[in-house]
DNA sequence: TTTAAATGCTACTTGTTTATAGTATTTAAC
DNA sequence: GTTAAATACTATAAACAAGTAGCATTTAAA
């Protein structure tokens, strides 16, 4: 699987902002409690919600919260909507879709591993984030 | 788990070889069977030599082949020769060392899956590849 | 001994991802 | 209304990864 730094930004951004689902969050609040640069952070935001993840509300007293019930929200989703199914889907040699065909002398290696990424992405929600601390299974 | 073209390159070149161990291929005839860009396969062709895994042979006639027994040569460790044991510890936000830390909210959930990415890497050796292929277990 | 076929080296080019700058827009407080 | 604090947009810069070019070196065959 290769998760691009933008990526990991998101997860960084829609796990904080899980800790309190209805709270409203500011960019430059967010900037300096997660620790990614302010101008990235604000595109990406917008991005997430174009997404339909979060919504923005404007103006003064503005900011981000959610759009959706966090436990709706998969790291699959926010995975996709980053970089593409197609990056977690990737041939390990870096041929063309491993998804669909499975020629690759690799491939058979690889499947078990590449399956139990997607699964865990899969049925993990953000929801399940905070509480795993107190390790829920 | 963080894998560059490079690695995956890499990948390609070894486990084509491991076909038939005591070959000599040389870097033309590699380029047309595994389809990697030509100079840039001799770099790493000669990159892989310097790690140790291949040894290459100078002058007409000449080639690479393997330095060291297939069986003996992990994922993991051509991996690390690449792109280095950091790509494969990544933190999932990003966050430095998740390998002798582990304090990120994500961490819990994905420790799992980070070690069946790790026992994989370090448990499939160049000659499992072709075995594999008829399902040996 | 000349030539051809191979690897070795290093600098450069291209492409992609990440980051920044600057300006416009929205909206609540005053 | 004016101001201040927020998001939205778009162009550009910087950093990194991937790919290329060109020449030097090695060695076996002719
Ligand atoms: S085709 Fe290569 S890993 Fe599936
Ligand atoms: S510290 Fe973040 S995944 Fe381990």
């Amino acid at each position: 699987m290769n998760l691009s730094k933008t990526s990991k930004y998101a997860f960084r951004i829609l796990s904080h902002m899980a800790k309190d689902e209805k709270a409203l969050y500011s960019a430059q609040q967010l900037h300096k409690e997660i620790d990614v640069p302010e101008k990235y952070l604000r595109r990406l935001l917008t991005d997430l919600s174009k997404h339909g993840f979060i919504k923005s509300i404007q103006g003064r007293q503005g900011g981000f919260t959610f759009n959706r019930d966090i436990n709706q929200i998969t790291l699959l989703e926010i995975v996709d909507a980053i970089d593409g199914l197609d990056s977690i889907n990737e041939c390990i040699l870096g041929y063309e879709s491993c998804a669909f065909s499975h020629s690759c002398p690799m491939h058979n290696i690889w499947e078990e591993t590449k399956q139990k990424t997607i699964k865990t992405l899969t049925d993990t929600t953000l929801s399940d984030i905070h509480k795993s601390i107190v390790g829920v299974n």
